[in-house]
DNA sequence: CCTTGAGACGTTTTT
DNA sequence: CGTCTCAAGG
């Protein structure tokens, strides 16, 4: 037996070697989930399965990445690489593409991301002309996310009373036809939304017997990671691909289920033992990961929850330090702390940065601290957020990728057809879009054959139309010649965007040019890479493929290897740091104000926090702020009812007579305090007055003098410092070189040129905190500083 | 047909 | 506060 096997221990071995039949592993956290999932594959292949009858699972492509590279250490490159590992979403897209054309699909389909779907129920709303009010896109595109994955049709829908009814309602008696015109749509646009990759999966093995023969013995094991967060669609697909062999092992961890928001369901757990009744099961309890102090405080804090499987999780660790809680002043001050915090801890321990890691429950929160750790000059590396590939610009670009690839995909082509304006309006594409509506065919179709078809649209319009068509076509022809980056780059230059976004000088202007050149870059990289693998695809579609299902966990790059980390707490799932910051521990923030309405969400929140706290090795930190922006006004804030439910013997609670061990100047401190009327409070009763830590802060005058309010909006200390510095008014026509000015966004800045007569007259300035910028004098509302 | 400005609106979490 | 959408002018 391999050398590898004796690394584990008992529980850890059996689940490694008991390779035939159903498993489940329930799996603590920090309880050696990966190495276990690494070793069983790995072992398997040396009983001698073939890897190619392997398919793994994971929750995100860099899991299954890692993963790979791990197993290819044991067994070999030659071997791991044969491994189908990844996400459900990526496994099925690939052989959706092999077998979509039974269901009607193009094998380039496209891959709608939510705000491409989200545009398309937009639109249906619009086009049925119901209030876009009571049929709000959002809650639309929910409730049809969730009927796909729950398997139900539009044609389902219809023999559903109780759903029609439920929807009723909710007011909106139209769902199901608003549902029935998205599904066709995105039909005749070639292009399935996330839900529709695991749906049309379901589907493809339910009608075709042959097709789930095949998938059933190509994969005679399969393994399921994260498996308390598949939804009912995905458990469909493995059950049906598992039917045969059995030989399925599903690992998870009910206490950290997340993903109730969108369809996951703990149940999946519970079927899976109805499903295989001698299923095996087994626990992994010891931890690893964490010190028992923190094992321990997270252990008191799930034992809350009522819906759990019965697990003890436990750890041989040292005790390590405790868990501490520190009150800040304001959000921007809860940032001051956890920065300075940070750079101590570097200094004192060497610790690296990216030991580092602060957790938010909305990603809004993460300003607060990239402009604190900016000010330390800390590097950091930010998960999430406005991903790169949402912008705007690139999807532009990336729109004229997709047509030439799928030319029928609609919102591509509504995206581009007059991007860089080319003369059609919208008037034009309302009228190609009646057509198309009304022969049920694509917007590319009528394009391509515009003088076939009664549009309304005069002459010259219809010959901008085709010479459109003609320049798609042009980079389908050349798409299917080339590798993505040439294609790429020759289309970013013809297609007129990059001349038109080059003419626009503002630094928003250049930022979008620059963002267009790092996503060539990025084409670059891929092609080079693809060209160097044996049999890779360095194709624009292949390009597409493996952009369009990218997680934001799956963005590595070399640079950011030693940097503090910032995340939403869903992101760090799976992940593991010494030094862990949970940040904004209030009520309303976390648990959301949200989900506050029933157990069931309150004890996912507390599932929530619970993942936080196991992600922490050596030490874990608590911030909450006594008042907060939000939606640009002061809010007064509660500590989490979280912080309470920990025995207190676990914490170390630094609660200061004056908010915050860096205590801010009196005239800062008095800055925050808004007037009464502009306070919002949100404060809650739920569960009885204020934690009992609160005692100990000595009894803070709750009526302090109030100064009248300055009329420029504080957002952080700086801000408050500028403030005080005061503000001189005028008109800025004599603006000299050298000089000092504050602007309503960018702050405090020297005034290094000065260009330009009369209304055009502009300015470069560098500002101390947003870098430079050149502004036009008649927009920006600059104020000279007294120096 | 395209640019510009005012107003409404919104924040959970993500494949 | 920021972003996006819708209406009026060029």
């Amino acid at each position: 037996m391999s050398s590898y096997i004796d690394q584990l221990n008992d529980a850890q071995k059996q689940a490694v070697l008991a390779t035939e039949g159903p498993m489940m592993v329930i799996a603590g956290a920090g309880s050696g989930k990966t190495r276990v999932l690494t070793y069983r594959i790995a072992h398997l292949m040396e009983k001698g399965v073939d890897s190619f009858q392997i398919l793994s699972l994971t929750f995100t492509n860099k899991a299954a990445r890692e993963m790979k590279e791990r197993i290819a250490k044991i067994v070999g490159e030659s071997e791991a690489k044969n491994l189908w590992m990844g996400t459900f979403h990526s496994v099925f897209a690939k052989i959706l593409r092999i077998e979509g054309s039974r269901l009607g699909y193009p094998s380039n389909f496209t891959i709608y991301d939510s705000e491409d779907s989200l545009k398309v129920i937009s639109q249906i709303i619009k086009e049925n002309n119901l209030d876009k009010e009571i049929y709000k896109p959002k809650s639309v595109q929910g409730r049809i996310s969730s009927y796909k994955n729950n398997l139900i049709t539009p044609k389902a829908y219809a023999n559903r009373a109780d759903l029609q009814e439920n929807d009723a309602a909710a007011k909106m008696p139209m769902l199901g036809n608003i549902y029935k015109a998205y599904t066709e749509k995105c039909f005749r646009s070639g292009a399935m939304d996330f839900d529709d990759l695991l749906l049309k999966t379901n589907e493809l093995l339910h009608l075709f017997p042959d097709v789930l023969a095949k998938y059933q013995e190509r994969f005679k094991y399969i393994l399921v990671d994260e498996y308390q967060d598949t939804n009912h669609s995905q458990y469909l697909i493995v059950k049906a691909l598992a039917s045969k062999y059995e030989n399925v092992c599903v690992v998870g961890d009910d206490a950290q289920s997340i993903y109730a928001f969108r369809g996951a369901n703990i149940r999946n757990i519970l079927n899976f033992q109805q499903d295989y009744p001698d299923a095996k099961t087994f626990k992994l309890e010891q931890n690893y990961r964490s010190t028992s102090n923190i094992v321990e405080a997270a252990n008191s804090i799930i034992s809350k929850n009522k819906d759990q499987l019965e697990k003890n999780v436990w750890t041989s660790n040292d005790r390590g330090e405790k868990i501490v809680v520190h009150k800040a002043v304001s959000d921007s001050d809860e940032g001051n702390y956890v920065s300075s915090n940070i750079f101590e801890l570097h200094q004192q321990n060497r610790e690296a940065w990216n030991s580092f890691c602060i957790l938010y429950r909305t990603n809004s929160q993460s300003r607060a601290f990239e402009d604190a750790l900016r000010k330390r000059n800390i590097p950091y590396r930010i998960y999430g957020g406005v991903s790169f590939y949402q912008r705007k610009e690139i999807k532009d670009l990336l729109a004229y990728f997709r047509l030439a690839i799928n030319p029928i995909d609609e919102e591509a082509f509504k995206r581009v057809i007059n991007y860089p304006a080319r003369g059609i309006g919208q008037t034009t594409i309302d009228r190609l879009i009646n057509v198309a509506n009304a022969q049920e065919k694509s917007m590319w179709e009528i394009a391509e054959n515009i003088y076939l078809y009664p549009t309304g649209i005069n002459k010259p319009t219809q010959q901008r139309i085709l010479d459109f068509v003609e320049r798609i076509k042009s980079y389908s022809v050349l798409a299917s010649k080339h590798d993505a980056f040439e294609v790429a780059a020759h289309i970013a230059k013809t297609s007129g965007l990059i001349k038109s976004i080059s003419e626009d000088k503002t630094p928003e202007g250049v930022s979008r040019y620059e963002n267009i050149q790092e996503l060539l870059n990025g084409i670059k990289d891929f092609s080079e890479q693809q060209q160097q693998i044996e049999d890779g695809d360095a194709s624009l579609s292949y390009y597409l493929e493996d952009i369009a299902l990218l997680t934001d966990a799956d963005k590595d790059n070399p640079e950011d290897v030693n940097k503090v980390n910032l995340m939403t707490i869903h992101l760090a799932k799976g992940l593991e740091f010494p030094y862990v910051y949970i940040v904004g521990m209030e009520e309303n923030l976390f648990p959301s104000m949200m989900s506050m309405n029933t157990r069931s969400e309150l004890e996912e929140e507390r599932r929530l926090f619970y993942v936080a706290l196991t992600r922490a090795e050596k030490q874990a930190f608590l911030t909450y702020a006594h008042v907060r922006y939000r939606w640009g006004k002061l809010i007064d804030c509660e500590p989490s009812r979280f912080i309470e439910e920990i025995d207190e013997k676990y914490l170390d609670i630094r609660v200061p007579e004056f908010g915050g061990f860096y205590s801010p100047p009196d005239e800062v401190r008095n800055a925050f305090e808004a007037p009464k009327s502009n306070v919002v409070s949100k404060g809650n009763d739920n569960f009885g007055g204020r934690p009992k830590f609160e005692k100990k802060t000595k009894s803070e005058p709750t009526h302090r003098p109030v100064p009248p309010r300055k009329h420029q909006k504080l957002r952080s200390i700086s801000d408050a410092n500028q403030n005080l510095q005061g503000v001189e008014k005028g008109a800025p026509e004599d603006l000299a070189q050298g000089e000092r000015v504050i602007h309503d966004r960018f702050g405090l800045g020297t005034v290094k040129e000065v260009i330009g007569q009369g209304a055009d007259r502009k300015a470069v300035i560098h500002f101390d905190n947003a870098g430079e910028k050149r502004l036009l004098l008649k927009f920006a509302k600059l104020q000279k500083a007294r120096a």
